[in-house]
DNA sequence: AGGGCTTCCCGA
DNA sequence: CGGGAAGCCCTC
């Protein structure tokens, strides 16, 4: 017998399985982490394939099953390999990516965690005859009394020298357990009642249960949608299957898994990066391990090996989270659908503001459209203004317009909290002298650095350059060095000045960097220990506060500006799901937008709250402009820290494209976006096509040249998410 | 990835 | 002629 096995070298040049011959005292599977010869070396591997017999002239054995346990399944193998069709990334990085580090194929860590227990290692007649004949030793006397009665005692709580002569004496032994980091015992809630609109989405999606089909749940916010959630998962697991629910984000998985817990208790098991890599290991064993049927994660646990899969929910399915942004430039959309399909399951989409692409196909009836309307409860949806900024300026009010400072102050008044919005981070975005002009730029990327007052440093947001700020400008050396642009820091320093009375926190990149501050914030802020929260978009994800009823937008043109055909997108879905903030159970949200561009089509829908209007004028605009859904991206990137080389290569990369593409439109190259990161030129070649089978092989093609061209490296992205 | 083999350049 | 760097190829 023969294995196809992938090897831990992880190179393009052997992005293929090696054969080896099976030794017959293994018991070898597809899946197994083994060890194989290389070359001089003995490396991992993973058993991909099994096979009878193989033509090769120089086959070698196989040496050991590395684990007995089989780490990838049947279905995760087909998709490591979907992975590496779907990204043209190399097989090793595709299993590479699915696997929590300490399972991943070069590593072979065991991070179990153990407690000892001492229990008694003879029968009772012996011990109470050693017990009798030698009264002297009261203390391993009374040790064994203890033993006795209640069986197992922790090693701890025992004396050391007594617990060694008695180990000795072979009285007693040392019982090693395992346990979970992570543990629950959580009294089971019971049913959540639906109302007769969540009772309507649930019944279509579990009349379905046996078929892959992929619903949109078009749901406003606050309409309990995971309330449904659990009642499908509830079904799944009751019909002896189980079930992933994917969230966006690390900081939205504590308050749905608190959820989870009260109802399905020990069922469930957690993966996202916030988890150690040891608390990682257990989450996983006890998937393997078939010990749960739920698991909750981000992006990366759609890989989650559980079998016999029941049903797949995404959460906030608009998320660009679910897209990987660095290799393998995944979609965790993509991997559901075709894990979906492998196990003929419904694959669940839910948003309040869905992507363009799901709706339109959702629209087009290719996924089953479902909708909730209202919120739950006496909830109503929140009122939403919008405030001219240009008007304020003249007023010299450049942060805070009247009417938000006037609102900010009523709800503080009635001891309600407030929520605001602002996408950039850091103090100020940009420092300039006022004397001759000069503007701090990053050396190595091509923008501005931003001013963080805490370090009191001036940052790329791009590459980890990082420098104290000089007392004067560093080219005509006067004092005249001024801070310009609204980054969250300033914005904190201008509420305490404006508003000493309000207790404020700060939710950025930066505040959230240690373990569990994310959680720490959100729960001090839901326990009203702080009146108003401040943060970028991070703060705008699904969160439920009852007490909210005001979300201020201090401007919303800075995700409007960004020059991508996605950021009238990206604001409406962004101001929307902010505005879902305000005004939970009984007290009614206010909403207040302030912008400088008061008739973007964008922001006139969020003020209409008008989800479907907004689809129908971004579709005109996709549309005449040629941009998904109507047609699909490949973004290639050509990279060189020298710029002949990059734009060379890249015009070749063009020429090459030109004459192997029909039925494709080909732009560029173009300097990139940040024309300039990390010390390297990037050049860029957009394709648009209405047919994803016919770019595959020239694709992979144009990815074999470039691994024998040096000093300059190419990216393919497809399906971008930016151009 | 990493080792071995070939080639090519140049110099006490 | 010899050594060393650089390029190329192979590993089941």
């Amino acid at each position: 017998m023969y294995a196809e096995v992938i090897i831990e070298y992880n190179s393009k040049h052997i992005d293929k399985t090696f054969t080896y011959k099976i030794p017959s005292r293994l018991n070898i599977k597809p899946g197994m982490k083994v060890k194989v010869p290389f070359g001089k070396n003995t490396i991992n591997g993973f058993v991909l394939n099994i096979k009878n017999d193989s033509n090769l002239a120089n086959i070698r054995e196989i040496i050991d099953i590395i684990d007995s346990e089989l780490i990838l399944n049947e279905e995760l193998i087909k998709v490591g390999i979907y992975l590496k069709d779907k990204t043209l990334c190399s097989l090793t990085t595709a299993f590479q990516t699915m696997l929590p580090s300490s399972f991943k194929i070069d590593k072979n860590k065991d991070y179990s965690k153990y407690i000892s227990y001492v229990i008694l290692n003879n029968d009772e007649k012996f011990i109470k005859d050693y017990i009798n004949n030698n009264q002297r030793y009261a203390k391993q006397i009374a040790i064994l009394k203890r033993l006795m009665k209640d069986k197992k005692v922790k090693k701890e709580e025992i004396n050391s020298s007594s617990l060694n002569t008695l180990l000795k004496k072979e009285l007693v032994k040392i019982e090693k357990e395992e346990v979970y980091r992570i543990n629950i015992k959580n009294e089971l809630k019971n049913d959540v009642k639906l109302t007769k609109e969540q009772e309507n989405v649930y019944l279509n999606i579990k009349n379905d249960f046996n078929k892959e089909k992929v619903f949109l749940l078009h749901g406003v916010t606050g309409s309990g949608k995971t309330e449904i959630y659990f009642k499908l998962i509830k079904d799944v697991i009751n019909l002896g299957k189980t079930a992933i629910l994917l969230v966006p984000e690390i900081s939205l998985t504590t308050q749905i898994l608190d959820r989870c817990y009260k109802v399905f208790g020990g069922d469930v098991a957690v993966l996202h990066s916030g988890l150690s890599n040891s608390e990682k290991y257990n989450e996983y064993q006890k998937i393997l391990r078939k010990e749960v049927n739920l698991v909750v994660g981000t992006r990366s646990a759609i890989f989650a090996p559980l079998i016999n899969l029941g049903i797949i929910i995404i959460d906030e399915e608009h998320s660009e989270n679910y897209k990987q942004d660095s290799n393998p430039r995944y979609n965790a959309i993509d991997i559901a659908k075709y894990r979906a399909h492998l196990n003929n399951i419904p694959l669940l989409l839910a948003s309040a503001t869905p992507s363009l692409e799901s709706a339109a196909r959702a629209y087009k009836g290719v996924y089953k459209l479902l909708t909730l309307k209202n919120r739950i409860g006496t909830s109503v949806l929140p009122k939403v203004e919008i405030v001219d900024m240009q008007k304020e300026a003249k007023k010299r009010n450049l942060i805070f317009s009247e009417k938000l400072s006037n609102k900010i102050l009523e709800k503080l008044n009635k001891k309600e909290q407030i929520i605001l919005l602002l996408n950039r981070r850091g103090y100020s975005t940009f420092v300039t002298c006022q004397n001759c002009g000069y503007t701090y730029k990053c050396p190595n990327c091509d923008i501005t650095l931003t001013y963080h007052k805490t370090s009191n440093s001036l940052r790329c947001h791009y590459c980890e350059y990082n420098k104290k700020l000089d007392s004067i400008c560093p080219k005509c050396h006067e004092d005249a060095l001024s801070y310009l642009g609204l980054g969250t820091e300033k914005l904190e320093m201008e509420i305490k000045k404006k508003f000493p009375m309000a207790r404020v926190v700060r939710m950025d990149v930066d505040t959230t960097r240690r373990k569990n501050a994310t959680a720490n914030i959100i729960n001090d802020f839901a326990n009203y220990k702080y009146d108003i929260l401040l943060g970028t978009q991070m703060i705008t994800k699904g969160f439920d506060f009852p007490l909210v009823t005001l979300v201020g937008i201090i401007n919303a043109d800075t995700s409007l500006n960004i020059p991508d055909f996605r950021s009238g997108e990206r604001t409406f879905s962004q101001l929307l799901q902010a505005s879902g903030r305000a005004g939970r159970k009984d007290k009614i949200g206010e909403v207040i937008i302030q912008t400088y561009n008061k008739d973007n089509y964008a922001i006139l829908n969020v003020l209409k709250n008008d989800y479907i209007n907004f689809f129908k004028e971004e579709m005109k605009i996709r549309k005449t402009l040629k941009y998904p859904p109507y047609v699909y991206l490949t973004l290639i990137k050509i990279k060189s820290t020298d710029y002949n080389l990059a734009l060379n290569n890249a015009i070749k990369t063009s020429k090459f494209l030109k004459s192997n593409l029909s039925n494709v439109i080909i732009l560029g190259p173009s300097p990139a976006s940040l024309f300039r990161t990390n010390n390297q030129y990037r050049f860029q070649i957009l394709l648009k096509y209405k047919d994803e089978e016919i770019i595959k092989n020239t694709l992979k093609k144009l990815d074999e040249i470039f691994l024998n061209i040096k000093n300059v490296s190419i990216e393919i992205d497809i399906d971008p998410l930016y151009t």
